[in-house]
Parts: structure tokens; sequence; C-alpha cells
DNA sequence: ACCATTTGCTAAATCCATTTAGCAAATGGA
DNA sequence: TCCATTTGCTAAATGGATTTAGCAAATGGT
């Protein structure tokens, strides 16, 4: 039967239609600039691939040009945190936009899966790596092989120096700069502070810079804290029980400075077991978790900006940047607990 | 200079130290069962590919056999809702486990990019495609030319019968069958109930199934709800109003069944500001969000096996099966709200 | 009118792995 | 010893796009 082939329509179909090579048909349709190939050559090409809905062979195209406008988004926990969703999303973004799509791939920080992830992207032949590092500091990066771009993304590493950072120290400092905007000086505390994190060697780098902010800003005003509690972990509890403790100490404070949302979450519990009320003692957080926007009243935050630093790290993988740090802003969401 | 070529290592230079054919080379490489090749020639080839590290060209591979590895994950929303995380990362484990990758495309439910995301994967020969709906009852899926594998994740498609569903019913039934074995029956409130939803015109189809997995056991146990109220969203301020409308009008009522978290998360707050405390008034919910293990005390909640449904996508694509809903069962994650 | 360019296009090589068809040597059977 | 198999392996085609080298015709300059 003269029956309709339902076979893929190939470059070679277009060009026997346009009467023409199948080489000059790949010229025009790659748009090459300094071809001599005719307006009507132009004409009758861009027309057949219309007519048979001629879609390229990437397996084929990359075999030849080693090009794939695939991405890989390395991470070490999509899991654990929610924080993966919004640098995702972002990355998501950003890559459609310049036509380029998202390999994701999940270590959850062993070395060995590393390996077996980026192998999988080699082989895949994509165009960069983007490495998302949800908790470590310095990310441990087995050997790249070819000259592949990387793109540190929300971590750091020697090898890597393209990175993209939230700008943590000016979010520490904007978070001080609110409360002492809003009147409160000398009764303060801090919920959650932990002196090692200050010295860099636990948690991720950036929160580090969170810290040192804070204290910088503290400082500039020549103002120090009135209570501050440590703790290993930023969960909702370790928020109530350090929040109970500095109530107890000092029942003056006017605002409590969480280093995370998760924190105040606890923190708002202690503040209701204690018959004090939010906006009567004001707090403030960082991150801009779901939940902020659930307490009521709701929980003014220092926001990291996933969303923008995953299409940041797209965009710098693209770009032909070749260093540094790429810090993004990280705004402040008003609510009504300050 | 003898320097070290950095050239890809390909099958030619693997057969060429082994002293064999590439034809012979990719026939042990790739274990074909029926070659006559002597066992002197496996043990070199593999020896050789060993020593260059050699690592087949995808590209080449895929061009050959239209086979990639790769799965596409096509989801209308990885934004808006924090459930994409655990379907994504079953998927992911999964896929690593059959030694495959995720692509990951979103829509933001728009046919013209529906369109184009399934364009991107087909370009990249994806194996099949898993297509991840997030609210939507019934997906708009554009015509696929290939025979491409499909199966529908948290959604249906009459075009796609192979789908992967939480077990909604049974989840809707076993709340009910635990508020009744904790001795509640006459004085249950349902929180968020809504009509149109129970006509599978709103929201996905999978919580008209939960609503009459709760009506279906009320029914079975003989007993009517004390009071049901309804609202068309279901955030944490809903579910704060609706509880204070219920207790205004049965202040007399022991239990609450909400029907989502963040509606008791409401509640939590609504029983509060009515004096009234938890465990005192039961509660129980569905989908074990992040938050209710924040609550104090802990929400007991009928769980969403968002991991579990994720991989279970994974598995059905890559099985024979033909047809059908795979429901994946509704744990009960038991806290102290009961 | 004659050589030098320019214009417009194509043949063939290339990227790399898989697979079919088939050759030569070894073995088996009588 | 001679033909028929079996064993062990290879040459070459294939998949689809890109790119280099280069051919033939048209145009330009004098």
């Amino acid at each position: 039967m003269a029956g309709v082939s339902k076979k893929r329509v190939t470059l070679a179909d277009v060009a026997r239609l346009a009467g023409l090579s199948s080489a000059a048909a790949s010229m025009i349709l790659t748009g090459r600039p300094d071809t001599r190939l005719s307006a009507e050559a132009h004409r009758r090409v861009h027309e057949a691939a219309a007519q048979l809905g001629y879609r390229p062979n990437l397996a084929a195209q990359a075999l030849r040009t080693d090009k794939t406008r695939t991405i890989a988004f390395i991470s070490d926990y999509v899991a654990t945190t929610r924080y993966a969703n919004g640098l995702i999303r972002g990355a998501l973004a950003a890559a459609q936009e310049a036509g380029h799509v998202l390999l994701l791939l999940e270590t959850g920080g062993e070395p060995d899966r590393e390996v077996q992830a980026i192998e999988a992207a080699l082989d895949r032949q994509v165009d960069g790596i983007i490495f998302a590092a949800m908790r470590a500091r310095e990310v441990f990066v087995p050997t790249l092989p070819s000259a592949t771009r990387v793109v540190m993304l929300n971590g750091t590493s020697s090898r890597f120096p393209l990175s993209v950072l939230p700008d943590e120290y000016a979010g520490g400092r904007s978070a001080v700069e609110l409360l002492v905007s809003a009147g409160h000086r000398d009764h303060i505390a801090l919920v959650g502070h932990n002196q090692i994190a200050e010295q860099g060697l636990f948690r991720s780098d950036t929160v580090a810079r969170r810290i040192a902010g804070i204290h910088s800003a503290m400082a500039d005003h020549g103002l120090s804290f009135a209570a501050a509690e440590s703790c290993w972990e930023w969960e909702p509890h370790h928020g109530f029980e350090l929040t109970l403790k500095i109530l107890a100490q000092r029942p003056d404070v006017t605002a409590l400075l969480c280093l995370n949302d998760r924190l105040a979450f606890g923190a708002y519990q202690a503040l209701a077991e204690a018959g004090r009320s939010v906006p009567d003692i004001a707090i403030i957080a960082f991150d801009n978790d779901e939940i902020a926007g659930y307490l009521r009243p709701g929980l003014t935050t220092v926001a990291l900006p996933h969303e923008e630093m995953g299409s940041a790290a797209v965009k710098l993988l693209l770009s032909s940047d070749s260093a540094g740090e790429h810090l993004v802003p990280m705004p402040i969401v008003s609510r009504a607990s300050i």
C-alpha cells in the first residue's frame, strides 16, 4: 500500500522534498551565517521542514557536535530539604528559557553515588553540571575528566570557583537593621546561635556568614544581645526549649532573632505557653519556609532566594564567566511578627 | 610529544588493545548471549575496557538502539506543591536502581508548555514518560507520536490507562476507623468537606475518593457527623475559621476529622484561641505534610505515600504491565493528637 | 575573449556503537 | 580422506546530523 510510513522524519527527507542536499538543509536549518545558499533555497528548506514536521534527532546531533542542550543538576539531597524545591524550580525555568533541559541526579552525599551521578551525566554528554549542596560546606567533587563546565550552587569548592550563594552576610545585617529600626535595642535575644557554626566548622559555610552579618550589624549599633542560646540542630522543638529558657532568664526581652523559621515556629509555641503574645514580643527569622506564612501572626523573615539562585546557576553555567562567587540578595518578607 | 591524548576512549580503542574487532568488543561488553566468542576473548576485552576506563558513548548508543536509559518526568507544578518533592525523590531512587536517569520537565499546566516538554523529551529519545499531576483531575496530554511508554502519576488519563494513585478510599476509611476505635462516635466533626469535591468536579479525583471512603466507613458504623463545614481551599486560615464556627455550633464535639494537615494546622490555632486543648479534642488529618510533625502535640495523619508512588511509577514504566490503576496504600502516621 | 573570482551547491568523511552477513579454520562423521 | 558442521571472529552497513573539501556555472575585470 502507498501507506504513510510512520518512520521518523530525517534531515534527508527534508532535503529531498526541498530538492537539495542534506548538507544544504543542515546549514540552512542550523542558521549558519556565512553560507552562500540562495534565499530561494532557504525558503524551500524551511517550508519542507515545516510541512514534514521535522525534528532533528538529538542523539545524532550530540554524537556529531558534543552538545545536548542538557544540564545535569546533581544535588546531595533533594530529599531531606524543602529547599531543593525552589532551587530546582528556578533552574528549571532558566533552563527552559534557554532551550535547555534538566537531568536530575541525587547522591545522598555519598562519594560513590557522586561518582556514579557524574558518570551518568558525562555519559549523556551534558553541556554542564550544577552541583547543588544542601548542607555541606565544601562539596567533595571527584575528578572530572573533560573540560565540563561546572557551577556550585549553595556551596563552594576549591576545584570549581564558579558558585552561586545567598548573600547571607547582608541578610544577617538586614535582620538586625529591621529590629533596630523598629525600636529594639538592648532587649534582643538570639535563638540558635552556634559557636561552632560561627567558626565555619559546622553546617554550611553560608550560615556562618549569616551569623557574622548579624554580629557586625549589632556591633555597628554598639549593641549586644540580652541573651543568646545555642543548639546544634534547628528544629521547632529546639526553638521551643531555648525560648522557654530565655524567657526564664530574661523576662524583659522584647525581640527574638531566630536563626531560622523552624526555631521561630518553636518560639511561637513557647510564647503561647508562657502567656506572651507575638507582636508584643517581636520575632524575626530566616529562610521564609512554607510555615512562615502559616503562623499567626505571620512571621517576618529574611528569605532564602532559592528560585533566584537556581536560575542564576543555570544562567552562569550557560554564560562565559569563569570565576567568582555570585551572591544573590536575601529579601525581607514582612508579615506581622514585628 | 608522546603525550597522553585526552580524547574520549572509544570502543575501537578497547578492541584494538584487546587485539579484536570492535564488533567482537561490542558483543562482549553488551553481554550478548549466543555469541561464540572465546572465553579468552572475553577476558581480554573486559581487561582492556577496565584498563582504559572505557565508557560507551550514550549518544551513539541511542542513535543505534533508540534506548537512552532516560525517563522524562513531566509535572504540571514542581512549584506550587510540596508534594512533588517526595514523588521526585521516589522516582529518582527507583530510576537509579534500574540504571536509569530522570529528565525533569515542568509545564505549569499550560498546554503549549506541555507540548514543548513532550517534544523536548521525545527529541532526547526518552525510554518513557511519567506525567505527574499535582492538581488536575484528568490530565490533558497532547498526542504522542511514537509508541512511547507512559505512566500517569497521581492522576488519570483516558488515553493512558497506566496510572499510580494513592489509595484514598481506603485511607479515608482508615481515618474513620481510627477515630471510632478510639471511642469517638457521635461527636465527630468534618472539616473541609466539600460538596463539589465529592462529585469529583473539583480538585483531584483522588480527593473525591478520600471523601467517599470517609462516608462509607461512617455509614458502616451507622454514624453521621455532628457537624460538617466546607470550604473551597484548604489552607490553615480556612481550618482556623471553620473550626471556630464548629466550636460555636457544637461545643460538644470530641473529634475533628480534617481533610488535610493544613486545615488541621488552623484547627490547632482555633482550639488554642478557644481555650481547648488537643488531645482533649482529638484531631486526625491527611497528607503527612512536614508541619504535621512540628505541631504540638504531634498530628496523627493518614500519609500520602509520595515516595512509594514515585518509585512505583518508575517501576511500572519499566515493567511490561499494560493497563490499570495501581493503588498505593496510605499509612497512618500516629503522633499524639488522638 | 580570456583568466580570476564569486556564487551556489554537493559528495563524502565523521562522530561511535550495534548488528548482519559471511569468511576461514577447526572439528566431526563415515 | 572428503564433505558437513561448528567455532571464532571480522568487514561493512547502519542510525542521522554536521562539516570539510571542492566542483561547475556565473560573473567581473581588462
